[in-house]
DNA sequence: CAGCATCCGTTGGGATACTG
DNA sequence: CAGTATCCCAACGGATGCTG
């Protein structure tokens, strides 16, 4: 039952940065260059996106290949537990979208 | 598309509390009063959980019942949309303890 | 093109003390 | 018992500049 809490911890800890779910739902689509994720997301900044990139990395949700080439070509693709959260990120989508309908209509 | 975006952060906003989530799992038990919460989740701060209670309260997760007698008794309960959130908080859960296995195992 | 190091401002969790 | 008012501090998102 307390585990409960340190589970969901967990998932917090790996979805709750403000970038995190959009960049995993960008990933969703497709394996993506740095570039193109960073044009997908116009509103984030070079660094946060790094950060936020290496962190995702880091809980094993996404892998980064890199290409040893010049220019550098790095690509991101979801690991099978970032596959794993998808319908989870579709229920907050959703969930959202009834949530903000209903404030607006109050 | 872009609209996935803004719901998500409607949800992760609601969610993200460092113990918001928490909160709301114990209220899927029952209603509780202040000091039941308090009590379930020692770790909490008193002063953090009003705070969050009261974040809660106003996205319209739960709402706080005051009888006004001596003394204060005030029950906390869930909304539809709290209650509309608990397969989503089941996922996170489910998910936090896979992940957290793998962690472990690797 | 992609990344790192560093600094800065805001925010939100937490501590303390007081009220009804 | 429950809540309010303040203040504090760490963490995180973000800005800037430099590297290969």
């Amino acid at each position: 039952m307390d585990q409960d809490l340190e589970n969901i911890k967990v998932t917090l800890d790996v979805v709750c940065g403000k970038w995190k779910a959009v960049i995993l739902l960008k990933l969703y689509e497709g394996n993506l260059r740095f570039g193109e994720i960073k044009r997908s997301i116009p509103l984030i900044k070079h660094q946060t996106l790094i950060k936020q990139l290496k962190e995702l990395e880091q809980d094993g949700l996404l892998t980064k290949t890199t290409y040893p080439d010049v220019p550098p070509k790095v690509e991101y693709s979801l690991t099978e537990y970032g596959r794993h959260l998808k319908p989870l990120l579709d229920m907050m989508v959703e969930w959202g979208e009834v949530h903000s309908d209903q404030k607006t209509t109050s």
